[in-house]
DNA sequence: AAGTTATTGATAACGAATCTCATTACCAGC
DNA sequence: GCTGGTAATGAGATTCGTTATCAATAACTT
């Protein structure tokens, strides 16, 4: 049976503290930065199990690293990221996901999922300057 | 300047003979089965080249794992790919294009781009039972 | 042909993620 | 409240894809 550990809270919360995608690795050292002794596996059992319980979303930077966000939705959906802080807004994509559906069949595809991510520069990265320049 | 050797042919050759997206080590014990003597790391490299000239495609399989596949279009596109066998197909996807572009000027965010990829079984896997059932 | 230097490849190094396992502590049952 | 069973923890080891190192090689220029 599932037991309610202070650890798992911990991860919760500061998964709940933000609207970006984290990983675990920076979220273990914000989490030791604020004086917890969490480990480090800990925080990625956490994260994985929040991921099957749809309390998180979960995506692969460029770099492989898997990133977690707070998921506030019910429903199927999306992301809008940023790729400066990783502030996240969570979108419909209504269209998107009959596209998809109709591709798939038309080439003879069952069983159809995708992966649909759409990344920027938030405003605030825009306007404030920390934003590398993208050339 | 950029050097012409029978590495960087080889790796081009094993992709441009498949439609399927591999790993740069599936490749490269692909080559040394039929005997060629090319190292790992040069596989590595070639793929990463081949990525940056716009000759092959990229994208991470679940497990973070980067997979390649030889690029046949000169415009911007995506794909459609067989969760069993790695089998690809170029798609278009001019209404998705529009629609993250909507999406990101809606929310603020500038210099938008996306990752759209569609998943399924594909025809061939899903008659001869070679696709693990999904439950 | 000779010289320059980009490329190669065996190996070491790196890093994210997972595994191991002895220890801890949650909690159901009394 | 205790207590026993056992899920959870965490330090460290391990795995595995990928990149860095660097001496040797070979592709191109002249
Ligand atoms: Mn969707
Ligand atoms: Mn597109
Ligand atoms: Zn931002
Ligand atoms: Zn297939």
């Amino acid at each position: 049976m599932k037991r309610n550990t202070w650890q798992r809270n911990a991860v919760r919360e500061a998964l709940d503290g933000t609207d970006r995608f984290v990983s675990a690795q920076s979220l273990h050292s914000t989490l030791r930065a604020k004086g917890s002794s969490i480990g480090l596996a800990t925080v990625y059992r956490a994260l994985a199990d929040l991921a099957i319980e749809g309390e998180a979303d979960s995506l692969q930077s460029d770099q492989g690293e898997s990133l977690y966000r707070a998921c506030t939705r019910g429903q199927h959906h999306h992301h809008l990221i940023c790729r400066n802080c990783g502030r996240a807004v969570e979108i419909e994509a209504t269209e998107v996901e009959a596209w998809a559906h109709r591709v798939a069949a038309e080439n003879g595809f069952v069983a159809p999922s995708h992966v649909v991510d759409v990344f920027g520069v938030c405003g605030e990265c825009a306007s404030d300057g920390s934003a590398p320049s993208l050339e």
